[in-house]
DNA sequence: CTGAAAGCGCTTACAG
DNA sequence: CTGAAAGCGCTTACAG
């Protein structure tokens, strides 16, 4: 059975109100007693109950975090950056797989609530009205993760998705390429889906080259399979491309595993360019050329925020847009030289 | 500010024993009153302290889980099955990243332990005997996935590593490869090293293959650039090699990208086979052949036992060995055609 | 069927 | 410097 604050008292000889003491301002009791008291701690092998801890202070020290499909590469390098930032400022971190379903937003919500968790980080999706009510109605400090809102004023970190594939997209040209294809989230997603097609669509502006959208661009969900079938039917409508800017990393390798089989060279036939860096862009063959997103760091300063909002410290920024970069690999062809 | 029994009793006009009676037994009070503070809840838009309850029912539906590196795709599977099997249960997981580090894990059981968790799963590691006495002090029931302790014990769900090394080696020897190398960690890891030493060992005997296993057997920690320069050294003292097997997929691809730049052929020059079936192995080109453990499952299945042990069920077994098998893909070329 | 009271394990004024 | 008491938000016998 687990020692309570009751059983050290009385090993040590003293009220529960001392032992207390010693707990959280030591320095406020008599020696004597002190180091009876953490003997007695010692002895009895006893931990305070954060439960009842947690009921006096209105704090558990316990944040909240929401994904969508926690079985995503994409998620693992910015959990990891939230697990270490909530080690450092003494939290522990909820993590509710939400299988992009409602209910289980909701579901997640409430218990989440229950808990009494202290705050909420809110990945990848838009935030919707219903959302936001929620977000109300839990009445913590709440972050967005990847992903941020303009009609609410919600703090976010991300990174600028309509310059990232400006990005991309102008580093292509800048490769020589002309011909080139995009695989796409829906143009319904107004966070990692519209923002990019807008960018890739001014970079092609930008350096007038005119290409029908709907020629040029292709649309399926995130997973590898999309990405292969995606670029099946793209390479099919649009044979000339010699270049594909594809969204995520996921999408980016189903479409050079779809290359691949058919034959079609990777770069040296056509290039690739993905989105994310996660560890797998490093891994595959040929390596990934690839728009790199901070994930790590991403999610340090989302719980770095959380924690501030927390504790009624100011924020610097309300939305934060963290710097990309284009890692450059093995998957982009320079047609220039 | 949120609202508590009290409000709700206040709102309803009945005492708050009445409102935890609807909350927990609500057929017990009548019907108009019942109707009454369901009517309350919903205005005062109600939760109950989850904290409150814990503290009661010393029971708090949470579930600690220590990770050695949550950013290994390893872990992403795993912890979807974890975290599918205990929103079934009515569980919440706080997942633990340890980098592979004592003194976080020692951090990790204590407030595990402050948190009042109802159960523990220990994962990938083995259990020393400081670790035991750990657990020990915990006073809650523990599972271990992916890894089992013999001397304890303690119930664990995890593949057979020796007979998974075993088959994988007999799967090369069948498609006619008799120079077979080894790429493990250490002989000192008595989990995923030695055990398949020994089954990789026992298919060469068993085939009379004879290699000496010091030019045939590679050493290094599971990271990709691990295996990377594991191979390296491999291929140097052991040039006629025509297959070899990888402990980990991560170190599968860390040897195939060095057999790429060295322009050495997989599999036509070198056959690689690796173990785990990560989603990466699936997506990566080629496509890697590969042990394949049931990640997902075994989620499932380690949080189930320990959901029947908080509940005080009888284990229909202490030690579950899961069913592993070959995932036949395009990095095992057959030399018997 | 319902309310008052005790108690879960703590912290924090309040006296002394 | 230290103890008794109240209280955090609930549940659960105990009366009635």
């Amino acid at each position: 059975m687990k020692s309570t604050i009751k059983d050290v008292a009385k090993m040590a000889n003293v009220s529960i109100s001392t032992v207390s003491r010693v707990l959280n301002n030591p320095d406020i009791v008599a020696k004597d007693k002190r180091d009876k008291i953490v003997e007695a701690i010692k002895q009895l092998n006893y931990t305070p109950n954060a439960l009842a801890r947690g009921l006096i202070h209105k704090r558990t020290q316990t944040l909240g975090v929401l994904i969508p499909d926690i079985s995503n590469l994409f998620y693992a390098e910015l959990i990891k950056g939230m697990e270490d930032a909530a080690r450092e400022s003494g939290n522990n971190l909820i993590i509710c797989n939400t299988d992009n379903n409602q209910d289980r937003k909701n579901a997640s919500f409430k218990v989440l609530s229950e808990k009494q968790i202290d705050g909420i980080v809110f990945t990848s999706e838009p935030v919707f009205p219903d959302n936001y009510e929620l977000f109300k109605q839990l009445g913590v400090p709440i972050v967005l993760a990847a992903t941020h809102s303009l009609e609410y004023e919600i703090p976010s970190v991300k990174v600028n998705d309509e310059q990232a594939a400006f990005d991309a997209t102008e580093y292509l040209i800048r490769q020589g390429h002309r011909q080139i294809g995009m695989i796409s989230g829906s143009m319904l997603d107004p966070i990692s889906g519209l923002p990019r097609i807008q960018g890739f669509l001014r970079a092609l502006r930008t350096h007038g080259i005119e290409l029908d959208p709907d020629t040029c661009i292709e649309y399926g969900s995130y997973h590898f399979k999309d990405g292969y079938e995606a670029v099946k039917r793209l390479h099919k409508k649009f044979p000339e491309m010699t270049a594909v800017f594809a969204t995520s990393d996921e999408r980016a390798l189903g479409c050079i595993s779809y290359l691949h089989e058919n034959k079609i060279k990777v770069p040296d036939d056509i290039s690739v360019i993905g989105f994310d860096n996660t560890r797998m862009a490093g891994m595959c063959f040929p390596k990934l050329t690839t728009v790199a997103q901070p994930l790590y760091e991403m999610g340090q300063l989302v719980i770095r925020k959380l924690d501030r909002m927390i504790n009624g410290e100011p924020l610097e920024e309300l939305r934060t847009y963290m710097d990309h970069w284009i890692e450059e690999r093995e998957t982009v062809y320079n047609l220039t030289k």
